[in-house]
Formats: structure tokens, C-alpha cells, sequence
DNA sequence: AAATCGGGGAT
DNA sequence: ATCCCAGATTT
């Protein structure tokens, strides 16, 4: 791998270290002082950040650390306690791995936060990039970093026309990250990276004036930059749907179920749903259910339907409400529960959203 | 290597 | 409507 051309190694940790010192955004897990922050927010932070913007992560970031301000505070929590702070966060194994490997750090590591990245990415949630990232950020290690926004910048600045979905071409963006990365400030040079791809060379109307490494960088230079990397192409969209029924007792109770350990939404709780059939009607399929689950529902309603749309499949929800004489069911993992009971409950986005049109 | 796992920001 | 986001894990 040849030096940066026309920018020297030196300079290209420069200039991009000058520009993030004038442009470095505020973030809650952020020390304003040049000071090394606390290792278990740089973990918290990362893990949230993983598949997710700035923006999104702060609040839920405050709302976590206010809850579990250290490690040890973690690691003594549960697993619904975990859930409900990553409620509407999604990728909800995410917070089940944190919790995993908070128990596992105060059992096998002492209660440190391992420094090493070979330590580190044998913890569960941790991967690559999230290694990387807390020991360079929180400990000063010279380790790369490799992320989305990583990828964008260096591929623009090599003029790398391939698809970094290659796992060859990410491994070449991994060394050249290694490569680059400033023995003296790691931590600050990979934020700069990655704040750079975030607010300048961003996927689209990149700010190249904007950019301190403009000089030097090639598909500036041979005007590619916004065909670097290639657009992944769209694929359509399956459509799952599903009948959701707001059972309500003479308590003002509603019956709710709890998702299976693992799969989409695992753990966290909803009314219940079952897969729509196209053959039946709404009302074969509910009083099938009723007979199954052994409820005498009375008033059904349709109540709204709700699309949800994800990375891979669009959900489309129609939702009944209706109401029973019972206090009990045989539905598995089910629960009668009050709306204000639901509050202390994780659930997913579309039955947050369900739960909403039924607050009076 | 490909699929899975959420939800939202930006355009 | 589309692409992408401070990715990791499972198949």
C-alpha cells in the first residue's frame, strides 16, 4: 500500500485531527475536556450506536446510564429491566448481549472493562468494529475502526469503485484503517473518521469543499465521489400480515403475550397476534382463536390497521379489539394487564403504537 | 457467503 | 419511496 499520494500519512492525521477539533459535535458520552471518558459509556454508546444514528441513541444513552450509572449496577439487573430501556431502540439482542457481557466482565474480568481487542471481541455484542472502538477511544489503543461511515471515507478517498460489501475489499479498508490510524490520538482520529462521514463526505451532497482531506483524495479528484460505494440494489419488500386482537376483561385488563427468546422482537410483549390467513375471514380466524384459547369474546370491532415496514419484510397489522366475561386463557405466556400495568413492559414499536389508540 | 435482526433520519 | 445508519450473530 502506497503512502497518501499527494497527502502524507502525517498530514492526512492532521488535517483530519484539526477539523474534528473545530468540528467535533457534543455528545452525552463525550468528555469536553480532552479527558479519556468513562469505558462503560464508550461500551453503552457503541453498542447503540451499532446499525443506528447519533440522534436516535442520546436519549435512549441518558435514559440508560440514569438507570445502570455503572457496570456493576448492570450487571445486577434483568433482563426485562434491560428490555424496557431498549424499548423502540430495536435490534433488542443488543441489550440482552450488554447485559450478558456485563455479568460476564465482573466474573471473568475483574469487573474492567478488558483493554485488549482480542479480549474484548470475545464478548458477546462485540464484535470487529466495537472493539476497535473501545480500545481506542476509551483506552488510547492504536486499533482501527471500520464502520459504515469509515467505509464511505476511505473508499471515496482511494477511489475504490468495488462493493465494500466484498469482505476482500473490507478487509483492504481494515488495513488501510490500521495504516492510518494516529498512534497519538487513536480515539480521537477514529471519531474523527467516522464524524467526518457522518456530517461531510456523507452518502449524498457530500460537502467536499467542506472537507479537510479534499487535498488528496481521489475521487474528488476524478469527480466519482457520489458513485462511491455503489448503492446496494433494492430488492422488493415481502409482506407478512398479521391479525392482532385487543382482548379487554371487566378489569380493564388486556390480554398480552410475551415473544419467544429468540427471533424477531424476542422477549418483549405484545397483544396477541396471530398470521393472518388470506383464506379465512377476521371473524373465522378469531373465533377459532377463542375456541383454542378458551375466551367468549363479545363486541368485536376493527379497531386500525398499521403497516410497519423493516430492513427485509413490510408488516401489515389489522387490529380487533374486543371483549370477555373471563379472567383466564390458555394462552401461552399470557398475561392480563392493565394499560398502566403495560407501562413497566417492553414492547415492540407497531404494539407500542397499537397500545396508544387504546389509552382512553 | 447470505440471512437475520428494528426503527428512524435524511432526501 | 429509497438508502443508510459508530454491526453482530446465526445459518
Amino acid at each position: 500500500m502506497s503512502a497518501t499520494r499527494s497527502l502524507s500519512l502525517v498530514s492526512f492525521r492532521r488535517r483530519l485531527l484539526g477539523w474534528y477539533d473545530l468540528h467535533r459535535r457534543e455528545m452525552p458520552w463525550r468528555t469536553h475536556d480532552g479527558q479519556t471518558p468513562d469505558p462503560y459509556h464508550v461500551w453503552v454508546s457503541e453498542v447503540m450506536l451499532q446499525q443506528t444514528q447519533v440522534a436516535t441513541v442520546i436519549p435512549y444513552f441518558r435514559r440508560f446510564i440514569d438507570a445502570f450509572p455503572t457496570l456493576e449496577s448492570l450487571a445486577r439487573a434483568d433482563e426485562s429491566s434491560v428490555l424496557r430501556l431498549w424499548q423502540g431502540l430495536g435490534y433488542y439482542s443488543r441489550g440482552l448481549n450488554l447485559l450478558k457481557a456485563a455479568r460476564m466482565i465482573v466474573l471473568e474480568f475483574d469487573g474492567q472493562i478488558p483493554h485488549r481487542v482480542d479480549q474484548l471481541i470475545t464478548l458477546p455484542g462485540i464484535g470487529r468494529y466495537t472493539a476497535g472502538a473501545i480500545a481506542s477511544i476509551a483506552y488510547n489503543a492504536p486499533a482501527p475502526v471500520v464502520d459504515g461511515n469509515v467505509v464511505r471515507v476511505l473508499a471515496r478517498f482511494d477511489a475504490i469503485p468495488d462493493d465494500p460489501r466484498n469482505p476482500r475489499i473490507m478487509e483492504q479498508l481494515w488495513q488501510r484503517a490500521q495504516t492510518l490510524v494516529c498512534p497519538r490520538r487513536p480515539g480521537d482520529f477514529n471519531q474523527a473518521l467516522m464524524e467526518l462521514g457522518a456530517t461531510v463526505c456523507t452518502p449524498r451532497q457530500p460537502d467536499c469543499q467542506g472537507c479537510p482531506l479534499k487535498i488528496g483524495c481521489l475521487a474528488f479528484r476524478s469527480g466519482t465521489v457520489e458513485r462511491i460505494p455503489p448503492p446496494k440494489r433494492s430488492k422488493l419488500l415481502p409482506v407478512e400480515r398479521r391479525l392482532v386482537l385487543c382482548v379487554r376483561n371487566r378489569l380493564n385488563q388486556y390480554l398480552i403475550q410475551k415473544r419467544p427468546p429468540t427471533g424477531r422482537w424476542a422477549g418483549l410483549w405484545q397483544f396477541l397476534t396471530l398470521v393472518r390467513s388470506s383464506e379465512r375471514s377476521v371473524l373465522e380466524q378469531i373465533s377459532e382463536l377463542s375456541r383454542r384459547i378458551g375466551l367468549n369474546l363479545t363486541d368485536l370491532k376493527p379497531l386500525t390497521t398499521l403497516c410497519h415496514t423493516l430492513t427485509h419484510r413490510k408488516y401489515v397489522f389489522e387490529v380487533w379489539s374486543g371483549k370477555t366475561d373471563s379472567v383466564s386463557s390458555n394462552t401461552p405466556n399470557g398475561l392480563w394487564s392493565s394499560l398502566d400495568q403495560m407501562e413497566g413492559k417492553a414492547f415492540s414499536k407497531p404494539h407500542l403504537l397499537i397500545r396508544a389508540r387504546l389509552s382512553p
